[in-house]
DNA sequence: TGTACATCAGTGAACGCGCGTTCACTGATGTAC
DNA sequence: TGTACATCAGTGAACGCGCGTTCACTGATGTAC
């Protein structure tokens, strides 16, 4: 099981093609994730990991797999760092969300990019949905009873992802975190009568 | 300067070549984006481009430049054409914002993806300004005296940036212009006092 | 108005590159009896 | 416990593809005089 070692069969050669496919992606950005590149990492011929994905694009869907459940950690970790009120674990997994994508720039992209959700593509994997779980979650105390939780769910979203797109677009400059806190602020307005 | 003949001397293909490339963005998404394919739309050999743009990149840049501008242009069509107070002012941009990210798909993803800002890339056209004036005047009547302008205007662009992401990336589900209106609806508590 | 010449903007052939994929193969594993 | 055999997971060579780039070239344009 936890082998590691060099026989002819690998052991465990689709997990380490996928650990392979996250390097290469915060390494070299999206351009550097090919099959032969993530075979060569893994130490294998480049014909392998056939027998485990289906081309490129199998391989692309089980990396962001794995990316969205990390991407759910970081938001569970930061919600369990900070103030435990519902405004607070709201605003928490706010700064995990920013924090995941500035330390996985390219993985980011992957789970919201172009490829992801282009005409063709077989669409989103299921994991994207433990991520929206817990915003929904954090989100459920602002809603008032009867209404449509929805929202108040995509205002939230909407607000952080674009503040963490931008970021990583280099649109709002260097890390200011006194800015990012005074954008968090609109979330206090956020669910209330106003 | 308007021909459009076929002597040697194409006469307009920098244009041409951007256009073309623009054409190919939104039809085959962004891996149709290359040179061979931009000179063979435009009608003349894959080696003609050198003389007009430094590789792929600089094509990619110039037409960067051409989507930026027109990205502007939708936001101030969409200004001009709903409620002229400052609040319908500042609505109107952003709808203009989403349509014309799904009306652009690839060119969306092109402004503000990976590309664009990664490490070694030359950086964010100066066309880009021309976007966030808008946006900035329109959250100007917002901002109190003295204060800086910045934090009101990342919150609008974050807000609708993001949903504009989440909307292409398939994550809102089929158009629902109601569910933007009530996240649109957020922007009534910005700037105000609370 | 005419001529010589430099410069510019194309052509088309050729290059090497990394890619995904296919194929016959082989060593290792697992199962039936 | 031992044997036969099917299946699985690798190897390595070969394929064709489209890509960016280079190169010598040539036709058209523009300028000096």
């Amino acid at each position: 099981m936890t082998e590691e070692k060099k026989p002819h069969h690998h052991g465990a050669l689709r997990e380490a093609l996928i650990a392979a496919g996250i390097r290469l992606l915060e390494q070299g950005g999206p351009d550097a994730l090919t099959l032969r590149r993530c075979a060569a990492l893994a130490g294998v011929s480049h014909a392998a990991p056939a027998h485990h994905f289906d081309g490129l694009a199998g391989l692309k869907l089980a990396i962001a797999d794995e990316g969205f459940r990390r991407f759910r950690d970081c938001m569970l970790t930061a919600e369990a760092q900070g103030d435990p009120s519902p405004r607070g674990r709201l605003k928490g997994i706010c700064r995990g969300y920013l924090a995941f994508a500035r330390a996985n720039r390219a993985m980011f992209h992957l789970l919201f990019g172009y490829e992801m959700s282009a005409p063709h593509h077989g669409g989103v994997p299921d994991a994207a949905r433990v991520g929206y779980d817990v915003l929904s979650r954090c989100c459920a105390p602002f809603v008032s009873p009867g209404s449509d939780p929805r929202a108040i769910e995509i205002q939230v979203w909407s607000l952080i992802h674009g503040y963490a797109s931008l970021s990583l677009a280099g649109r709002i400059g260097p890390d200011d975190p006194a800015l990012f806190e005074q954008v968090l602020a609109l979330l206090d307005r956020v669910g209330n009568a106003s």
